[in-house]
DNA sequence: AACTATTTATAAGA
DNA sequence: TTCTTATAAATAGTT
């Protein structure tokens, strides 16, 4: 979104992609957060990453669950 | 993130409350598609309004499981 | 539901 | 990974 348009499609450069995914995953947190905060709903996010790791989000132990 | 900043505190006007969940909603919706595109990741995001709705997006079936 | 003025997220670079 | 900056994208208020 930023210096020039992204193409919608897998990134192949795995560093790239992993300083993408960093970057974006912050902005998806923030994102659901304030979703949650603004309409005060409750809000799970989990990402299964290529490697294996996991990052969640739950803003009421929702995820936790799972 | 336009026309005037936001509080980022719950909105209590029910209307807006209900519009800016919409739009916010769509916007997470598009932020985690392109994640899960842009890096190869499997994402599953789930919302529990409080009216009891619930508005999910699994882009492996990871959510469904629930 | 559409339209824009603005704010925010972020791609690229350091 | 963190910071900076230019620019694309999301969206708050309006119509």
């Amino acid at each position: 979104m930023a210096r020039g348009k992204v193409q919608m499609r897998r990134i192949e450069n795995p560093v790239h992609r992993q300083v993408t995914f960093c970057k974006r995953w912050m902005g998806l947190l923030k994102k659901a957060k304030e979703l949650s905060i603004l309409c005060d709903a409750d809000i799970g996010v989990i990402v299964f990453s290529p490697h294996g790791k996991t990052y969640e989000l739950a803003t009421n132990g929702s995820v936790s669950l799972v």
